[in-house]
DNA sequence: CAATCTGTAACGGTTACAATAACAGTAAGC
DNA sequence: GCTTACTGTTATTGTAACCGTTACAGATTG
């Protein structure tokens, strides 16, 4: 899998720590330790789906749109990753006379989508509310005045 | 994911289909449509797990040494590929005041790890045997007499 | 118009993956 | 004992995916 599903996690909850804030994409890819044009890039993803709002110009950034304990990591996995659970190499030749040979790569589709399936269903279970919360939990509740980055 | 865990698969259907015949790599290469060297890594897993017995030199080859029905798909994705589903980029940065920064890649681990336990979960329900039963019944019965390759 | 930000495309480096080649070791048949 | 046919293993090359980075057009504010 590649990380997008875990920059998208990441941006989703640190804006949900920061209520009424408008972070530029430069905040969010210091606290996420990549580049900002790869936040921007995904953020666009989470824009389209109405997850973030985002400004342009001075004084602009990103900012949520949602609510934290309402979005599933499901969600944002389908919009980051469905589907790239299947390695891209196929086994087996369709044109070849073997049943085994000729049937398999089908069959594997079939049992990688089902197995994407059943990993989403589980990450229907976690919102990035909770995500936040876990965090927190993590934490000495009289140490959670540490500043942004 | 790679795709040695379909590799592994394909082999062992394809063991199960041909009971009592020893199979040259050369033969599962072609079948499998990859290089000969590839399948004879792979069964080297499964033959140190006991699944395959191998035999060099003239008329050797693989053969099954388990029971096709007795073997999970999930028993084949731990011995190839447990562990890869999160990916090697690790978002945040450990050594942040920030605690969603320092926090956010231990908490990525465990959900990745728990989303490739349901998984293995789904993976546990299907067998070698029951892979090769499917096949078989895409086939229509009265062609089931074709050749290997 | 100048400054600051998003949105997007393009390029280069690095890493992971797959194909291929090469060769030592082993077993069977002559 | 020699040849042949196979496994077992390593090394090398080709190739694609991924990530970091740069660049620049477009939007917004003052």
């Amino acid at each position: 899998m590649n990380s997008e599903f875990t920059i998208a996690v990441h941006s989703l909850v640190l804006l949900a720590h920061l209520p009424d804030h408008m972070a530029t994409s430069e905040e969010i890819a210091a606290n996420v330790s990549t580049h900002s044009a790869r936040i921007r890039k995904v953020m666009g993803f989470l824009r389209k789906a109405g997850y973030v709002s985002t400004k342009e110009g001075i004084g602009g950034g990103f900012i949520l749109s949602c609510k934290p304990e309402e979005v599933t990591l499901g969600e944002i996995y389908r919009l980051t990753c469905q589907g790239t659970l299947k390695p891209s190499w196929c086994s087996g030749d369709e044109s070849k006379p073997c049943m085994i040979s000729s049937k398999m790569d089908r069959l594997m589709g079939k049992v990688f989508i089902d197995a994407e399936k059943q990993m989403e269903n589980y990450f229907e279970g976690h919102t990035i509310g909770s995500m936040l919360e876990q965090i927190r939990a993590l934490e000495c509740p009289q140490l959670n005045t540490e500043s942004l980055s």
